[in-house]
DNA sequence: GTCATTCTAGAACAATCGATAAAGAATCGG
DNA sequence: CCGATTCTTTATCGATTGTTCTAGAATGAC
């Protein structure tokens, strides 16, 4: 029934996503992606497609494997607005002054301006909105609002407020500020009416 | 002394401009840049040295023309809080759904990852940041307290918010929902302590 | 008008891009 | 062992990349 596989999809996966995260799409050459995964490129074409597949299941994989493990870490069901503080304060601890940026709003600054938007890109964002809006639902203060309306909002204000941090993070903005300004703001949510 | 120009310089930048926002810079080829601008490729390395020379052009146009063209438009010195808010709602504005994105935000998210920050995204982000600080000193709330600490750490805050905001845009976000979480922060700021 | 100088136009460059094709290597059912 | 199937390798494809070169067109100084 065929020759077996002799990579390890989750390593190969692991290493585009290491090299799309630190050169964007156009800027992830085929040679890259081989020196990176081990694969050689006609491996890589026969396992994924093309380019635009490899990079879909390295999205999909940076979902799963690190968005979501993120978020079970610092920010798990019933953390509340203590959980969200650390998940936003985790993205400081991320290595290489984040030469490795959020795979997330890379894509959806580089894959901006389409007509549409990427349909992971989409996913990523509205997974990390629900997140926040159910931590914030947990708060006293969002519970006592009858409907969820005010948290939405507040959901919205946090996913831009996050990939602003992230942006300014690759930008190579000092820590200490930014750190600042996400226990600023967390404090304020705490203490609001 | 010698053939004279042509070619209208601030023609040229605009139109180059606007291939580097939509594109990128690693997604703007010379060859779109040429159809952009109505020079030809040897002009232009005649003129700007090379695509590195004339996207550094191009930015430089963007942050005298754009950026500060639109400070000064929404919030002038004086403006203070309400000047700050119609900057960040005017950002809502702009056409075709952010396929046009803010050059410092996609570059710093493009450039990201080297070792030392873009000085043009650099000097961008500074003068935003001093735009910030200085329309939140001019409110009573904030000349209120002694030295411009508070004042700093809340130009950070927006600062990532004002990036995440464009980031959000350009990655389709409604717009109905941005333009509520910038009133909730700016109506939360005004109300402040 | 001549000359040095500056700009423009267009062809061409080597290098790299994403992608393909062909052949060998490994696996399993028969 | 055979043959069908699947994966890996290697070489190579045409297209596009950023850049350079060369010839021609326009300018001001003399």
């Amino acid at each position: 029934m065929g020759r077996t596989r002799e990579f390890d999809e989750e390593a190969v996966l692991k290493g585009a996503m290491h090299i799309f995260r630190k050169h964007g799409y156009q800027g992830a050459s085929i040679r890259d992606l081989e020196e990176a995964t081990g694969l050689k490129g006609g491996s890589i074409y026969h396992a994924f497609g093309d380019k635009a597949g490899l990079f879909d299941a390295a999205f999909g994989h940076y979902n799963r494997a690190v968005l979501e493990g993120r978020i079970e870490r610092f920010a798990p069901p019933g953390s509340g607005l203590r959980g969200l503080r650390e998940l936003f304060l985790s993205l400081l601890h991320e290595p290489d002054h984040g030469s490795l940026g959020c795979l997330i709003t890379n894509m959806a600054v580089e894959f901006g301006g389409g007509v549409n938007p990427h349909p992971r890109v989409e996913a990523a964002l509205g997974l990390l909105r629900t997140t926040f809006h159910a931590r914030l639902t947990e708060a006293s203060t969002f519970t006592r609002e009858g409907d969820g309306a005010k948290a939405n909002r507040t959901a919205t204000r946090l996913l831009a407020f996050y990939q602003g941090l992230l942006v300014l993070i690759r930008g190579g903005e000092d820590k200490a500020g930014l750190r600042q300004a996400i226990e600023d703001e967390f404090n304020q949510l705490e203490t609001m009416s």
